[in-house]
DNA sequence: TAGATTGTTAATCGATTAACAATC
DNA sequence: TAGATTGTTAATCGATTAACAATC
């Protein structure tokens, strides 16, 4: 067995840091291990062992037992709860590229109950991707308005995402999870994230260089 | 015009907040704006000026002037330099299924001083994907040795990624960007990255679902 | 000049870490 | 009992925000 993990970058503040408890302690449910300590989870996940200790007692529904650790099926439900993964929700796809295609069939969303119920693309005629329907992005607007869903994921080149997440919220899209390169343009109140894969990976070797 | 921005949300710190900047500023360069203010890029991210002010204060190497703000062509080159851009560096990619895929064509990363050398995967047979060579697993160690590639990047199912990341500190790879959903077990001093999707859209459900 | 914007110092706020008694 | 672990209070640390004089 291996020391130590290294440490991971970006876990900043409790909510930051639960869902990469969600999935140790899954990991640990799996190895049919019925207690975990919250030192054990910080040993893993190589951070604070006081961090996660107080971390897990703002959210466990149940008391740690001292020299026991919490209840591993407890816990899961309980960060289930608190980070809404017991929650149904919806979202359509703009851009069905590459990476929209890959999206739009990622089974992993339905653990974490949500489902991309369609996808939209500029090419005018309608199709089947594997289950998912692909509609012809004059009809976005429409479906938007007619099913009420909230959630909008932006999967074009950058030099069309303004004009997508403008029918997006015209179509009254609370939330905007945004993989164009560019930053939107939106009204007071839209939620959005970006999601700039390329970036991501130049910070994790900038500061692979600065460790140095 | 638009009055406001949402707020953007996780944006913490200072390393944290650049790469947006670094893209609003070059969306206003394309628009061909030759100064830019803390004020304006705030507004345009939603997030306070003053921490926008001081932020642009610490990287750049030329004060802002008065009345004036930053000159952008200055201030993209700083960005540039302090996030590390103008460094080349590789990756190799392990997986090649569809998300794989998707990285390993995208064209996004060179902007990034960023490249994925190689991909690898468990098909026995070596092939091309477009313009990138495609090596089977068994390959990987040696190709890492003779190379010195320092970042690896999984994208094979989660009951593969530990072995994968075994194979790649193997190598000698010093961080690792995790796109499978599971905690690895490495030895201290390997940077991670775990990118999880699907929790990542959950996270944005979540947070809608609070604001309400 | 008035208004916008800067850089910087001080104040506030929140998050992380330390300490320690209580419990199994 | 000794050792591991808990929950919680206090101390520390760092990041955000406010304030304000200086400048164009």
């Amino acid at each position: 067995m291996r020391s130590r993990q290294s440490s991971l970058i970006i876990l900043k503040s409790t909510l930051g840091r639960l869902p990469s408890y969600y999935c140790e302690i899954e990991n640990r449910a799996a190895r049919g291990e019925e207690f975990v300590s919250a030192t054990a989870i910080a040993e893993s996940l190589s951070i604070n062992p006081i961090q996660v200790r107080k971390d897990l007692a703002s959210i466990s529904s149940e008391p740690g037992r001292p020299n026991v650790g919490f209840r591993v099926k407890t816990l899961l439900e309980d960060l289930k709860v608190y980070l809404g993964y017991d929650q149904y929700d919806e979202a359509v796809l703009v851009g069905v590229g590459a990476l929209g295609h890959v999206l739009l069939h990622y089974g992993g969303f339905a653990k974490y109950g949500l489902d991309i119920v369609a996808g939209f693309d500029s090419e005018p005629k309608e199709k089947k991707v594997g289950d998912k329907t692909v509609l012809p992005i004059a009809k976005l607007v429409p479906f938007l308005k007619r099913t009420h869903v909230n959630i909008g994921i932006i999967t074009v080149p950058a030099s069309e995402a303004q004009g997508v997440a403008d029918m997006l919220v015209a179509g009254g899209v609370r939330a905007i999870w945004n993989f164009a390169p560019t930053t939107l343009n939106l009204p007071a109140g839209i939620l959005v994230k970006n999601e700039n894969l390329a970036a991501s990976l130049a910070a994790l070797s900038a500061e692979l260089r600065r460790r140095r």
